[in-house]
DNA sequence: TTGAAAGCGCTAACAT
DNA sequence: ATGTTAGCGCTTTCAA
């Protein structure tokens, strides 16, 4: 039996710590909080009393009383999606750093779902709701969806990382016009002359941006990218990209026009499709046909061939996105929309190959 | 402007719903929880008054009030890695059924940033906390850790995936036996004769029952499977697997011992260094060497070729940890260890090949 | 069935 | 510098 087992039991707050330390709740209050000077004794007394307990304020109730969760809601699409992975880590350790927790729920690509991680984040009165990926991501956003964002985002700061217009959020994205163009200069330096373009959803914002910034581009370059080699849709998975992949070609078989030589994938999973599909026909990547994609999840790396991509600063993508949150909470003026430069493409044996010039 | 704006913005509570119902805010209460009847007209009229504010009450206060803060929290090893992602995911399924929020938090397998993680999670009074890998994963456990563990267990349960000895946290875990065994199995019906194991690390729970059910069994099999062949160590990742099997060859080099019919490596990721490794010394899988693994996470799928994994039922292992978690909330008497049988292995390309019987 | 009132554990005036 | 007190927004006895 432990000695003293009832009383030692009782719960311990600011009040027994208090009692014990012969001063007042709010002193207790004022040592944790060092909102306030208290006199070095009594300071001492309290912390060690604090420190025999291992005495832990309640969050809840400081929330409570002082109206201020320190929670910033996260909505992520799916967290077993590296990219949002390594966003969201990014995230809670800028979070972190402002004595901030994130809660972080799951949307799954389903609006309802969504909605209702929406309203769980308000229930623990979230100051703020960050969203990566998801229904932010759709062009053309659905109406009560909107609706429901405006009512929260009227009253808390939201931000999110794609489009949702209608919405008065904040953004924080990628240029995605950028991380086209890095791309297609690194095509261009290796005499890659045909080029296609696969994967996405031409719903989706940043998908749709690099598909018209590829468009304005192409003949700057040169290159010959006649719609059949164009095909910004059938998703961002490793499955898409193998079924896009098939699918150009057969078209290709079809039409009698020649292999691209080079294939610019969504992201890093669709382009382990797409070079899972140029093995299966018979060819060699880079050989035969470069790959190239974005993001720079790990998965670029440990593909093989190893995948060229372009990559982000996430530490700084999740760091703008924290601050961005902590600017509107406090209500300071600052940007609707802020976009981040990508960091560079990252050659790999998928791509590193230099055509000769015919 | 607004009709009425002053007015209708005021913070929107249980009172304010109460006092335009003409209620009490107890009734308003008793409506929201279902704890109590309510009479079938100021039922609907309170109804009406939430769905016309759009009120959402708050979990804070609520939390305050009845000191149970619906909050289990949960610490991962690091969410990045797929295989933590998977189990995740399938705790917040669980635990959403079961209307229980997941405060999760990364301990990239710091020591010291799991305990502040832990820190916040008591700050929160979350109910519970649940731990996948990390610091629980380890044979022998740091004092002062153990120390703080068994602080918070004596408050609240705590059920880790790992081992965690000298403390009482509830332990659920794959029978790590019995998916070595599965893989036995299978390399022994395909004719393996020589086998090497590689990766993990030997002060981890779960890779050290492997190993030692292996030297169990090996005999039974018949494998043939002297020390040069086993190396549990080198650790989880990608990089390692790769370290490790380059390893294996340079010794094999110079013992003159041939190369071994299959590899079973301690995870997906390893596995993928291994096939690496293979490939570049020019032999092929799975013809000249097999490699198999565990987890089954999306990797295996995805790798060229694809790898052969033991697979887990995430889904019941994350509901059985929620429901360990409720089980000890609700002081019921349960099993301190919880052992899963493995779904089974998922023969890819990566072994699907018969050696002939010399 | 319903309301009044106490209390959850903290913070923040306000007074001293 | 410190104590008193009044909330924060709920839930839950306890009476009625």
């Amino acid at each position: 039996m432990k000695e003293d087992g009832k009383k030692e039991d009782s719960k311990i707050t600011i009040y027994s710590i208090a009692k014990e330390a012969g001063v007042s709740p709010a002193t207790v209050s004022r040592v944790m909080t060092g909102n306030a000077k208290v006199a070095r004794d009594k300071r001492e007394r309290v912390l060690s009393l604090i420190e025999k307990y291992n005495f832990t304020p309640s969050a809840v109730a400081r929330g409570l009383s002082d109206t201020r969760s320190r929670i910033i809601g996260i909505i992520v699409a799916d967290i077993r999606n590296t990219f949002y992975a390594d966003l969201y880590v990014a995230c809670e350790l800028a979070a972190q750093r402002e004595a901030y927790t994130l809660m972080m729920l799951n949307s799954f690509g389903d609006l309802e779902i969504e909605k209702k991680q929406l309203n769980k984040l308000i229930e623990w009165r979230a100051e703020a709701i960050i969203q990566l990926g998801g229904a932010v991501d759709d062009l053309v956003s659905k109406k009560d969806y909107v609706n429901l964002v405006n009512d929260i985002a009227s009253e808390i700061p939201m931000v999110v990382t794609g489009k949702l217009d209608g919405t008065d959020c904040y953004r924080v994205q990628i240029d995605a016009k950028e991380a086209m163009d890095m791309l297609l200069e690194h095509l261009h330096e290796n005499n890659n002359r045909r080029i296609a373009l696969l994967g996405g959803r031409n719903d989706v914002e940043s998908t749709n941006v690099k598909y018209n910034r590829f468009l304005e581009r192409k003949d700057k370059y040169g290159f010959i990218a006649d719609d059949i080699y164009l095909n910004n849709w059938g998703g961002y998975s490793v499955e898409d990209g193998i079924r896009s992949m098939d699918e150009l070609f057969l078209k290709l078989k079809l039409s009698g026009d020649p292999l691209p030589d080079a294939v610019l994938c969504i992201n890093d999973n669709n382009a382990v499709g797409v070079i899972h599909s140029i093995k299966k026909h018979g060819y060699r990547v880079p050989e035969d046909i470069s790959v190239v994609s974005y993001d720079n999840i790990d998965l670029a790396k440990i593909s093989d061939p190893a995948i060229t991509s372009v990559d982000y600063d996430y530490d700084e993508l999740g760091q703008t996105l924290i601050n961005t949150v902590l600017d509107a909470i406090g209500k300071k003026e600052i940007e609707r929309l802020t976009l981040l430069k990508p960091k560079g493409v990252v050659v790999r044996s998928s791509s590193d190959y230099k055509r000769s010039v015919i």
